[in-house]
DNA sequence: TTGTATGCGTTATCAA
DNA sequence: TTGATAACGCATACAA
């Protein structure tokens, strides 16, 4: 691999005057040697070495996306919202998926790789970003709120979503309510079903304890924990799913039964994804802007890396999708 | 942030020896030298600078993954195969969402970030991947086939899969038959439609170019293009669908219309994703070894990197999993 | 307008 | 057993 000593011995100059002419804006060199200089460059198919680059400018251009999972509609709204972003600022997102026992993050920012971060992975510790972040690293955090002059929290107005949906099952006339929650350490769901209580209570719905049952977000996992629901053989009137790929998978189980929704039971999902529309009957659902919610983390991430502002807390509002699920 | 130069200082050593105490094998320093070094880092929370240590072993401890998307059961499996591997390797993977105009992969890559990659993005250029592999950047690609001594491939058996579709829809006496094809351009996609129209040639199917539709691999694409495909009115007996999203998206729809499965119209899936059985009726499909190609791929990219092992070819084979669809 | 020299934080060679 | 020092490839302050 060519480096900058070739090319500045193939074009007959110093390696400042490469570096200058490749880099630089005008003034320094002279258009001729500028075009010498890039000439050479072609030639060789010179490409800056980065890790060197970085060595001495102290910046990748490089921001780490953590996530514990890619999956999902909303991850890849999101995805495509900072990514749209880090064009704009000439960067360059990697992604790391974190798992329980992995080291990745820590590994990849203590290494310097990346010059900032957003995590969305409920389980990184808040102590591991607390210790990590600073001044040189801002990092935005979209799955939990930390208190911290170099953290962002940009999250989505997850409780007043589920206080929402159990306003909503009140106006229909449903009073026997349950729900369906997501994984219990994941603070979006715990926030949701906060908000869904909080409306349990002040509508004085009757939401049993054996009503709350509990998926892991994923289709197939919704669907299994219905069946075993209908099989308990006490089903609320209307219930409330913490994310709509459990309710899609759910609704399989539901109908398999010959249970009719919404005419025996009411379901409501959380996110409002593309097949809501689709499936029979559609599925209500809240809407929350992922897109932005990525666009927001970067520019986030951004402020705080160019002009060194402070640290943000945004909340996003949702909005209650009504179709003939409910 | 400490340096190795701190640690030296606080040690009241040189920083070779710090160098050495943290990182080398038993020898070259005292035992006690090494505590005390270690209890210098440790007090200062010292962690070596990767770029730095990058720079002078030429190596990253990193590969890139680079993907069209992250989206879907199977990217998630083949991830999974291939972290676990990578943590064996003491290594991490980081990724990377290629899309059509970007130039994430060239400017990783380039820059030297990551010692070789896994491609599973069609929209990257074969000349691209051509390019830059070498000695010292091996490249295992799972989405084309290149011949290249520094390029390995790693594939499924598509072609085999969908001409074993033609020859079932054959034995359970189905001739009039279609299929919905993923996005044209995707590798696998056309391999799967050539096995399939191999097989309906050889078996005698009737495959009318209107019963010829396509989808993007997305339920809800899925789902659209068979709404369509109704309403043209004249519907094959059954149909192979190039992945199981469109395949469900496309269920919905039929069942919408009141078109029984698979009574008056069988379907047939690809990649067996955990929903098969779940849907109703439980989808006839294809099952891929996702996980296992990741695990595959990643090991031999760590052949190629470690014992500077050649390049391989493999393909992987599939099997038909029957259920009430057909 | 150009070149020389320094340093970024490491690892590794060599001499002590 | 240890320390001084060169080198990795680049950007840049400063000298010419």
């Amino acid at each position: 691999m060519a480096t900058i000593k070739d090319v500045a011995k193939l074009a007959n100059v110093s390696i400042s005057t490469v570096s200058c002419s490749l880099n630089g804006g005008a003034g320094r060199v002279s258009e001729e040697t500028r075009e010498r200089v890039k000439e050479a460059a072609m030639q060789l198919g010179y490409q800056p070495n980065g890790i060197a680059r970085s060595l001495k400018t102290k910046k990748t251009n490089l921001i780490g996306v953590f996530l514990g999972c890619f999956d999902g509609p909303v991850y890849g709204e999101i995805r495509k919202g900072i990514q749209q972003i880090c064009k704009l600022n000439n960067y360059e997102a990697i992604f790391a998926e974190c798992d329980y026992n992995s080291n990745t993050l820590a590994k990849v920012i203590q290494q310097k790789l990346v010059d900032g971060a957003i995590v969305l992975a409920t389980n990184v510790e808040d102590k591991t970003l607390e210790n990590i972040a600073s001044k040189d690293f801002p990092i935005v955090v979209m799955d939990r709120e930390l208190k911290n002059p170099y953290i962002s929290n940009i999250l989505i107005d997850n409780k007043n979503a589920g206080y929402n949906v159990a306003k909503y099952f009140k106006e229909l006339g449903y009073i026997d309510v349950g729900y369906m929650e997501g994984p219990k350490i994941d603070y979006d769901n715990k926030r949701r079903i906060e908000g869904f209580n909080k409306g349990v209570k002040e509508f004085n719905l009757n939401l049993k304890n054996k009503w709350k049952i509990s998926g892991d977000y994923t289709e197939v996992g919704g669907y299994h924990a219905m069946q075993e629901f209908i099989a308990s053989g006490d089903l609320p009137r209307a219930m409330f799913m913490a994310n709509d790929e459990m309710a899609f998978g759910a609704m399989t189980a539901l109908k398999e039964c010959g249970i009719d929704i919404p005419n025996d039971i009411a379901i409501a999902g959380f996110d409002n994804t593309d097949m809501c529309e689709f499936v029979t009957p559609p599925l209500t659902s809240i809407s929350r802007p992922s897109y932005e919610l990525g666009v927001i983390a970067a520019n986030c991430l951004f402020d705080s890396l160019n002009k060194k502002k402070k640290n943000k807390s945004l909340t996003l509002p949702t909005e209650l999708i009504k179709r003939e699920s409910c």
